[in-house]
DNA sequence: CTGAATTACTTTACCGGTAAAGTTATTTAT
DNA sequence: ATAAATAACTTTACCGGTAAAGTAATTCAG
């Protein structure tokens, strides 16, 4: 294989110029210390041999790299696909480059990437957990080592970051609150893992609805596991198995959702007719399907947005930012589930 | 704002332990120079104090930076999500780093992140081009520069770089041919720009099964445009506007489909009944999706895996592997459109 | 027993930039 | 007229590593 062409250096300009390399870089740089002819000839060159410093060069000795490291659990996720979309995008027009590296779920994973992006000088980093993370360690590191960071959506509070999500709690009151006034008494829960932010504070709200109106959900109604369609599939297919079913799941995600549809559909249990279905999150696919299910959209551009807007501030220095949380609003999409309580069951009502 | 605080360096560790910084790098690499009792007190002490290798430091030196460069259109898209998804997967278990870049479908900006990337020195380039690219230059920069460069799913073939796709011109065949052995015999097609690879070669492939079957198209049922549900949506509103429509459409991306469903939908023309759909692509969610939609599947992942494998090769100079087109062979997802042909139009057939 | 090889280091140089501290020749101020 | 300021550069040093070229002490070979 042959090797790269090298390319242009400031050496290579100043050789033919005949000056010095430092010339060359303040002229390219502005710098008031260079005459306007020569300035004028390093510029000529530089274009003519299409000169472009080297960012490696460049990060070794600036303090700041204009880099910032992003660590997700997976791409292919509906929320944080959005949400990375727009992280990218509002990076870019800040001039700062991304650096993303994907935990895959995994809390060791996540463990070393966050220690690679330090060790690259990452102005700051921009989190969101994996479902496994349990140990803060790593994270209190990042603090202690002075470098900005934010968690999004899957966040770990209280840790001195700021936390930036959906409003995962009043979202699931909403909801929950929603259903209760069509109608629903009787509501199950099929939750995500509870040391994961949004699994705990979704079931928060959830409880928070429902005391409220005074309904406390029957036990074998509430189940925990992961986020995705096959917990959701295998969530359903526990309750199915225990034999009573609620009038109205909430279920902590939409891929969850979709599972309890298909095992529902499986088990030829209508939705939602003989089973009701609400959930945290949405897609842009939910209104070509059948049924639609009515849930919480999630801001999913927005909260990437400012959980950026958010960082560079702290990186900045901004005076008027302080480290805190934003739960940004949630509002309620209103699709073909939960439209009223269809039948009310005399052995409980 | 506080300083972060400085990390550790060989030098640092070098004055603590009264040898130069030279030798305590041999001895973190191993390098028979140094004395057994030497490498134990420094890897002691590198650890004591988790001395981590400045990555750009390292960069600066090497002629390799185990970094590729992936330059995407768009995130939230479901297909490239999924590559982009095994992409970094691939890339993580090879030990490269991935620096990925938005292109935003903007020409321009693609332009940039390919030259900043190579800046960066990165070895190799992943490229899947916007809908607007034209001018192969800056490609042809790339190659002129020796630095490996693969295109995947959106190529630009003959520039000399390896171009790993879906197999579309033979998927479109495929499926095509599939719906009229079913009896189809009056076929739209609703394509994407033919300067794109994807539309050029999937409308291709229609064109290919129809003229074998010796049936050709009306003109008007032939619509051109981008590749988003939005575009999918405008050009049924087109084909509604015209007057006729086709038995069946051949869409070039699950979103068109999905575009035209919509519109089909509002226009009260029920699909499969009056209007059949085919499209190339799927979806996860395609089979909550009323009707769901027949379509060609591509192995996204498959294809990631494949173009970081063969750019891996390439920047590694293995003998066995020469630039060349790779389209992974694709499947037909059966599903609720194009089951059989439902009417025959006497004024037609 | 002595020259050559080996061991275990150190010194110097370099990657490609930037910052700080010179160095001249030319102005400007007094 | 002469010291001080200014303009326009150059030199040196540094970022944090790695590669290449010393060097001194010890071991080995004949």
């Amino acid at each position: 294989m042959k090797q790269s062409k090298k390319s242009v250096t400031l050496q290579d300009m100043a050789d033919r110029l005949g000056i010095s390399k430092v010339s060359v870089s303040k002229a390219l740089r502005g710098h008031t210390d260079i005459g306007e002819t020569t300035r004028q000839k390093v510029l000529a060159l530089a274009a003519e041999l299409g000169y472009r410093p080297n960012p490696i060069a460049q990060k070794l000795t600036a303090k700041h790299t204009r880099t910032i490291g992003l660590v997700v659990p997976k791409i292919a996720h509906h929320f944080l696909t959005r949400a990375i979309d727009a992280i990218y995008r509002a990076a870019n027009e800040e001039n700062y480059e991304i650096i993303m590296m994907v935990s895959e779920e995994d809390a060791a994973l996540e463990k070393t990437h966050v220690q690679t992006l330090l060790s690259m000088r990452v102005d700051g980093l921009l989190i969101s957990v994996t479902e496994q993370t349990r140990d803060p360690e790593i994270f209190q590191q990042v603090i202690a080592h002075n470098t900005p960071l934010v968690f999004f959506d899957r966040v770990i509070p209280g840790l001195g970051a700021s936390c930036i999500t959906s409003a995962d709690e009043a979202g699931a009151t909403l909801l929950v609150n929603c259903a209760i006034e069509k109608g629903y008494r009787h509501f199950g829960h099929i939750g995500g893992y509870q040391s994961v932010s949004i699994g705990k504070q979704r079931y928060k709200g959830f409880n928070k609805a429902l005391s409220i109106h005074n309904i406390s959900p029957h036990p074998d109604h509430i189940l925990f596991g992961g986020f995705s369609r096959r917990d959701g599939y295998k969530a359903m297919s526990e309750l199915i198995k225990q034999g009573s079913l609620p009038e109205i799941i909430f279920a902590v995600t939409y891929p969850v959702a979709l599972g309890i549809l298909a095992c529902a559909r499986e088990n030829e249990i209508s939705i939602p007719e003989e089973l009701d279905l609400v959930c945290f999150g949405s897609s842009d696919y939910n209104d070509f399907i059948s049924p639609s299910i009515t849930g919480i959209t999630q801001p999913a551009a927005e909260i990437g947005e400012l959980a950026l807007a958010h960082l560079l501030k702290l990186i900045r220095g901004d005076e008027d930012v302080s480290i805190g949380d934003i739960a940004v609003p949630v509002q309620i999409n209103h699709a073909e589930t939960c439209i009223h309580k269809t039948s009310s069951r005399s052995d409980l009502d």
